[in-house]
RNA sequence: GUGACUGUAGCUCAACCUGGUUAGAGCGUCGCCCUGUGGAGGCGAAUGUUGCGGGUUCAACUCCCGUCAGUCACCCCA
């Protein structure tokens, strides 16, 4: 057997425990907020048939994470959310209670060429709703983000909308462009558009066009509704030459901005996608939602300092003074933690008592018990404040009452 | 997928350009001072197949090729 140098695979990242409870920290948030909004949790496999992806959506097939099965179905790690999810509208479209409200927080998989913020596994977070064909569906999601990013702690989420419909003259390649205007600025843009064939007189007249849009009474709709909701003028914004360079994309667009962040680029965005549900689901059913990165706005959280510290999920270190007294400990432990709180007992009788503050200190451990011959003799122990430094003493019975 | 840069101790880096005896430092880790009390301090200790494989050379961390991984731009981003 050879050995296998310990190395995630190229774009796979782990997520060592404070990671992953930053992560689960996150996960709650978006959760709960989005129950609060009356959306439902669903979950579609990791596998899917290749089909279902490939050639629904542009021409490049060549990101999938694809392989032959046992049985030799060709079938692919999940791409997207959103194709999975109108798949799951045709397939059991009759037991379905429209409107229907769904989000999902699973990960995704893309064959790219890693780089910081971009890997081959990564979580999406997406919240759409099914059924709706009016703009208010589309401002009841943007309205859900924005208090998803209000409640965890940012000063400010701005959503910048403009409407899809109203750039119908505009070519799609044209469109595709315009998107990266705030990369590339307007040379650029119109540079692009030549390099595709489009002539100068035109590429510039796109341009000009797209940033003349003025806002129409479906942007009106959903600002009326954002503003009923309680958000300030400054969580939302008029852009016309926010352009989502996605085929599908119809109706309403918008994109999600942390200004204290990072003013330039998005956290995620968001579409009317009636065609591509119809396409996928054979039926004709209106959806439109959003995807947000999950890795992107933890990333933005933790630099806004939002995310809780984790440095340890337990609440108290019960110390073992000596073997003779191992088995108090055990019952010490057993009582806190009766009361529904994270418990650890040192795990090694043999470890001398500074040892275990040690590591009470090192995991940021708030209490530890100290239960020596005096203590268990007088029935009681030593609660001490690893923070403060305070200690004190407190009678067995009552420990079940402590709060920490 | 295309192009460029990087890879030395757990971490941040030095030595590489101009090949030459035992590859260094800071931080961290561990031990002791401190046999019933952590954070500070003092003293001491451990650690590297120089990412991996091959080539050139008397000699390779150093030069060359390949490979793996990371980073940046492009591409892409449902």
């Amino acid at each position: 057997m050879s050995i296998i140098k310990p190395q995630t695979l190229k774009g796979f990242r782990d997520f060592l425990p404070k990671e992953a409870a930053q992560r689960q920290w996150l996960r709650n948030i978006m959760s709960k907020v989005c129950e609060t909004w009356g959306y439902e949790p669903l979950e579609t496999p990791t596998l899917e048939p290749l089909e279902l992806f490939a050639g629904q959506i542009g021409e490049d097939e060549k990101l999938f994470f694809k392989f032959k099965d046992q049985g030799g179905r060709d079938v692919a790690l999940r791409y997207d959310q959103t194709v999975p999810t109108c798949r799951v509208i045709g397939q059991y479209n009759n037991q379905l209670i429209y409107p229907f409200r769904r989000y999902q927080i699973q990960p995704t998989f893309r064959a790219e060429k890693p780089q910081k913020g971009r890997y081959r596994e990564f979580t999406q977070f997406d919240i759409d709703i099914f059924g709706v064909a009016s703009p208010s569906a589309d401002a009841e999601v943007i309205a859900v983000t924005l208090d998803i990013y209000k409640k965890l702690g940012f000063k400010r989420a701005v959503a910048l909308i403009n409407n899809r419909d109203l750039m119908k003259d505009v070519p799609y390649t044209a469109i595709a462009s315009i998107d990266k205007l705030k990369k590339i600025g307007e040379e650029g843009v119109i540079g692009e558009m030549m390099k595709k064939g489009i002539e100068k007189g035109k590429a510039v007249s796109y341009l000009k066009y797209v940033q003349n849009i003025q806002p129409d009474k479906t942007i009106q709709i959903i600002f009326d509704y954002l503003e009923s909701s309680g958000f300030s003028k400054d969580w939302y914004k008029f852009e016309p030459t926010l352009a989502r360079s996605f085929s599908y994309s119809q109706g309403p667009i918008w994109e999600i901005v942390i200004p204290e962040y990072d003013e330039n680029s998005s956290v995620g965005g968001g579409e009317r996608y009636d065609a591509l549900i119809e396409k996928i689901s054979r039926q004709k059913v209106a959806g439109t939602g959003i995807g947000i990165g999950f890795d992107r706005t933890l990333e933005s959280a933790l630099a806004c300092g939002l995310v809780p510290d984790f440095k340890s999920i337990s609440n108290v270190l019960v110390t073992v003074f000596s073997q003779e007294l191992w088995n108090e400990s055990i019952k010490i432990s057993n009582s806190i933690r009766r009361n529904n709180i994270s418990v650890e007992l040192y795990p090694d009788a043999q470890i001398r008592l500074d040892k275990q503050l040690k590591y009470a200190n090192k995991k940021g451990i708030r209490y530890v018990v100290i239960a020596g011959p005096e203590e268990i003799k007088l029935n009681v122990v030593k609660l001490k404040d690893m923070k403060t430094g305070e200690q004190k003493t407190v009678r067995l019975e009552n420990i079940i009452n402590l709060k920490f």
